[in-house]
DNA sequence: CGGTATCCTGGCTGATACTG
DNA sequence: CAGTATCAGCCAGGATACCG
């Protein structure tokens, strides 16, 4: 644990990429249920599409995220989370609901803090 | 949760700020017990003098770490964990404990994902 | 519909030097 | 010892346009 080199430290090589801007948006989204490129798409409507694809691409990648094809016409793509994913969902799950719940907390503390500074 | 407008996701509001490139390593030390600003220096080797001082001052905006001066001389300043960066850590401890568990099974699947590629 | 391919910019980050 | 100040580079991420 201590005495750690991070350039090539296991923590951060996984914990890097679900840190990303919209990593843990679209997990607790296919935490509910797959979802359709355009479906998330509609889901986060802020996000480009160059970072859904790229996101997603990247979740897939890690083994969290599972890319299905359907040859229809016009072709549609299923996104399903794995059991991986899952399985760190988990534990992630935990520390977005408490992001949630103490939002007003680090709020406050960051108010106070701000305040001592001037 | 949802009613997605990312721009003020309260979640990301706060899981911005730990998802930093050193605020992990840094909670994970002071979880353990306080720790002065060259000790951190010492414990962390790569990281710059100059994010070290940036990271504890956000962690301590957030409320996640407090800070204590000594007026010796020279002066030494102490970092020491809050009961919020305690509650904060509780659950994160356990997605970097995830992470380094199953740190064998994402290089396996990213093996799969770019050999599939080419 | 579900992508690629380019171009571009803001902010994170590191390196270095200085200070109370 | 524990910072601040300043400059410079890089790259995640956004905008736009095109494709099977």
């Amino acid at each position: 644990m201590s005495g750690w080199d991070a350039g090539n430290c296991p923590v951060r090589d996984v914990i890097d990429r679900i840190a990303g801007k919209w990593s843990t948006l679209l997990l607790e989204a296919l935490a509910r249920r797959p979802y359709r490129f355009g479906e998330l798409r509609r889901l986060v409507p802020d996000i480009s599409q160059r970072m859904l694809t790229q996101t997603l691409r990247d979740l897939q990648r890690d083994g969290y995220v599972d890319r299905q094809v359907f040859p229809t016409k016009p072709p549609s793509v299923e996104y399903r989370m794995t059991e991986l994913g899952r399985s760190l969902f988990e534990p992630l799950s935990k520390v977005l609901r408490w992001a949630e719940e103490n939002h007003p907390a680090v709020k406050a503390a960051r108010a106070k803090f701000d305040e001592s500074e001037v």
